[in-house]
DNA sequence: AACGAGAATGAGACTCAATCTCATTTGTGT
DNA sequence: ACACAAATGAGATTGAGTCTCATTCTCGTT
């Protein structure tokens, strides 16, 4: 029931195929790190070492899951979460909330081509990123409407996945 | 910065204005109440006096919150969370997190008519609820395509109001 | 109305993510 | 190399949420 698998999905409306392969996972670390700099902040070997770590995952990550991952490298619990405050005060980085309580990060797609949500199975506890341009447009539509300036939006999806339904 | 204030937006399509008062209060508690029976539950003093309060507001309560509202009657931490389970189980509340690590909920519609969403400032954190039948709709085709049987959906968009964009 | 099985409750211990403090280390411009 | 500012980390602290278990309450039965 936790959420420690992880699908991608993209719901096609014409195009072709879409990967959701970590490709991009170098050119956002350069470009974070090109961001931090010209921000006017001094390198540091944790903020360095968490990005690294962010790099090399699509998926949404716990502050947990990055402890972990980080292992070996000492990185004190107060860095983690600064580089985190950081990173997505300069949108380098999307805060997921599945509603457990922990906060999820995954890196911020640097074209918008590429964004996505999640949905969470109450059953399984999977958790399964999709895009949808359709949805998009009606969020994009509708804030511009509200006369809210939406810098970011979340939707979450609960219930019964493909694999639980049967 | 914290979400004590609260607004209800509806975004007009064709139709007349839209209330969003606490006139489905009593007959929420009411249905409320009956549910639980009919699904084979004992009553209890402290379910009711949760339901009591969360008939009376129309915004999403955070357990501190409630707890703060039930002032005199002496309701435990556990009870609460129990209560809220429940009701939540059996669709009679909807869990709303707009991300600051602490779970909020609120009395779910019984015409899905009143289903809304909500806009947290980055600012000055006022919580927006807002509903549009096109953000709906989009969520609907989008599930059936996906194969996901959505139970439920959250969008949270964050940004900036209207009045903080001055 | 008294009885008893099972449901509901509450005090408080406990877990764990997240925050805060402050002394120490590291980076950077001179 | 020097000095100041930024970054770091160990550990204390906060606070939401969970768990346990003894007690109280509900409700059908007698």
């Amino acid at each position: 029931m936790e959420p420690n698998q992880h699908l991608h999905i993209h719901v096609e409306q014409d195009s072709g195929a879409h990967s959701h392969t970590s490709a991009d996972a170098l050119p956002w670390a350069d470009a974070a790190r090109e961001t931090i700099r010209r921000a006017g902040h001094s390198k540091g070997a944790a903020r360095d070492a968490l990005i690294e770590i962010m790099s090399q995952r699509d998926c949404a990550m716990s502050v947990p899951d990055m402890e972990q991952a980080l292992g070996e490298r000492p990185v004190g619990r107060a860095s983690v979460y600064r580089a985190l405050e950081l990173l997505h005060g300069l949108h380098l980085i999307t805060r997921v909330d599945i509603g457990d309580g922990v906060a999820r990060y995954e890196r911020a797609q640097l074209d918008d081509d590429d964004h996505h949500h999640h949905m969470v199975c109450d059953r399984c506890g999977v958790l399964i990123a999709f895009d949808d341009p359709e949805l998009e447009a009606a969020i994009h539509k509708l804030s511009d409407r509200l006369g809210f300036e939406a810098t970011e939006h979340e939707v979450t999806l609960r219930g019964a996945c493909p694999d639980c339904r049967n």
